[in-house]
DNA sequence: TGCGTACTTGCACCATAATGCAAATATACT
DNA sequence: AGTATATTTGCATTATGGTGCAAGTACGCA
């Protein structure tokens, strides 16, 4: 493999492990209200999505927004009341994206000892 | 769509959503370790890993068997050296899966006024 | 048996983040 | 204008987690 192949094949390793996103989907109460949302199917308000879960409102309302700020779900503001909803394709490509830069940066089978040294990593 | 459809498409999801494998992706100092051990393509030792850090090595220690407890990465003692692996199967597996179920559960169209109402979320 | 290497664990410290309550903001309704 | 509802924000508290150092363990080697 030569650099350019490697370092095309790598790059997008770096970006697409982004911490932030997986930070949003990392807490346990962020996880149900996603779930909650996702299986709704639908847009859903803060204090839907609330009932779901045993917190405060305001939790709630943080942990959305926190959620959106990551590019999972998006809002929309409509009198007093937010409705939220999961951004389904941005998670899909994402997750698919990251399967996608994994393969074809590490092929099925590992290379003994080393040899390859993709991207100058090690 | 039916109960029966309902859970059958969107049971998954709860599952998958598991927030300990994103925790284990969501700390910075984790995903380099992991970045540098996908870039590498091979077996490497905690010592080898841990040159890609500035942390000291009880750290890149700590993280890596914390990445393998969350399922991303394996290890393998051989001697007094321990040596870590990226299971790129299952994490590709697991990030396909996400995306699979998250659009089973949802199709692309929004359903209007939470008519759908799947698994009894709101 | 003694020493060096590879890694792990205990511990203390510090930073970050989750939570609930109360207050504030924004908007609708009368 | 005044009141009720929906959501957000400030603040204090608490919990969680990352880090480094030092000590401990496990193993290889002479």
């Amino acid at each position: 493999m030569t650099p350019v192949q490697a370092s095309a094949c790598c790059r997008p390793i770096d970006d697409l492990l982004d911490p932030e996103l997986f930070k949003a989907l990392s807490d346990p109460t962020r996880s149900r209200l996603l779930g909650c949302l996702v299986k709704c199917g639908c847009a859903c308000t803060v204090s839907d999505v609330g009932e779901c879960c045993a917190v405060d409102l305001s939790v709630v309302s943080r942990h959305l927004s926190l959620l959106e700020r990551a590019g999972v779900v998006q809002s929309s503001k409509t009198g007093r009341t937010v409705h939220y909803v999961v951004d389904y394709a941005h998670l899909c490509r994402t997750m698919r994206a990251i399967a996608d830069a994994i393969e074809q940066c590490c092929p099925a089978e590992q290379l003994p000892g080393c040899a390859r040294g993709c991207c100058g990593a090690r």
